[in-house]
DNA sequence: TTACAAACTGACCGGTCGGTCAGTATGATG
DNA sequence: CATCATACTGACCGACCGGTCAGTTTGTAA
């Protein structure tokens, strides 16, 4: 009945080489400048085989991307669901959604290579589904703390959010760049980074309220 | 003497057209997308004619890449050098930081993507130059706000600069994406972004013990 | 065994790419 | 005038790209 009892497992075999060859390629080095010459070497198949799998390239690039993006979904949806008051949570999220990234960096390349790049298409709706998913559940969360008192009642947010997963993104796609930079010596270190970055956004960088400095007003 | 005296003008004529075709082509579509052909259509002339001006496709990259980076550095020297005290400086900073990204985009979106594709060679060093100077302006910028005490004493200046343009850089190249984000409503209002980074950035995110509305702006 | 569908391959195709080259136009110099 | 360097062009080249195709292997079912 089943039209491939045993084939599945060559067929599978091969078709997952290539989706993984894919994935690595298309993250490390960007859809352009990955052939379908070097993805069929890579997963050692032929390349007129990929085309037998998969009718275009472009189908092959979304079915990495796709799986990609499953794999970052479904690994973000436990995260900083636990308990604690606000202020951990945020910062648990802040932990979790930096170490995910540099774990899966493959995959949040190759998200953010289509978030950013604006070419239209359906890798990029795919891309925006997951960034868009991963944001609203941090402004959720965000805006629970703001309810809980955490938060100042004046602030927006999906302002918060936004600063919070641009200090992350940043930090993750700078990261060479960073360690390249005069006194930077937390490029290495992704949870102080996130621990720096909570402290100021909780406290801010000015001195306490009970110091008596020069105010201009 | 002088070995084109008026042939120059047409001759500069065309070497700036192709530069700036060349630019114009090169931030808005990527090196990639960029064919040689584009550009002498663009610029008008033939594209043998480009290969006369400039030895290869790279150099003509590298050529505009390093017109970019001349007018940027250019115009942030006189950036935020002016009078106020501190805060007003790092406000300001980050006013006319994401104002001139906004302003010469093309040429920020062809630094940006050069900085964060990480291919070694000549263009990413030009690049990461003009990225650390830069940088290193806005380090000293926020060590001196330090030492006149508007800053708490242990925070790292590198870490407040690298969050600070890091801001920066998210805003810019995520404005699109932003856009389409729900409850977003600063993706075209750069200046309140920034009033809105500066204000968490000074007081922090949480409730404080005295809420006084002294805005700067 | 035969039959058949799916997996798989080497050779090939049209098209585009960066880059070259032989040759022409032009304008200053002697 | 002739000379010569430079600006400039159309035609062309080899390499590589995504994609196709005719044909072979392979595992299974009648």
């Amino acid at each position: 009945m089943n039209p491939r009892p045993a084939i599945s497992d060559a067929s599978g075999d091969a078709v997952s080489r290539i989706l993984q060859a894919a994935t690595d390629l298309f993250a490390l080095h960007g859809f352009d400048h990955v052939s379908m010459n070097a993805v069929a070497e890579a997963a050692g198949v032929s390349k007129a085989n990929i085309f037998h799998h998969f009718k275009s390239k472009d189908e092959l690039y979304i079915r990495s991307l796709s799986q990609a993006c499953e794999a970052s979904r479904s690994s973000l949806d436990a995260m900083a669901e636990g308990e604690g008051d606000a202020w951990q949570r945020i910062r648990r999220f802040v932990d979790e959604h930096l170490q995910h990234m540099m774990e899966y960096s493959r995959d949040s390349r190759l998200i953010l290579r289509e978030v950013v790049e604006n070419r239209p298409g359906t890798a990029q709706r795919l891309a925006q589904e997951v960034f868009r998913d991963n944001f609203n559940r941090l402004v959720g969360i965000i805006a629970d703390c703001q309810r809980e008192g955490a938060l100042r009642a004046e602030l927006d947010p999906v302002f918060v959010a936004t600063l919070l997963l641009g200090a992350n993104v940043f930090f993750f796609q700078s990261q060479e760049v960073m360690r390249h930079l005069d006194g930077v010596d937390f490029a290495d270190d992704p949870s102080r980074y996130g621990a720096m970055f909570v402290d100021i956004l909780m406290h801010g960088a000015m001195p306490g309220p009970n110091l008596n400095e020069s105010d201009p007003s």
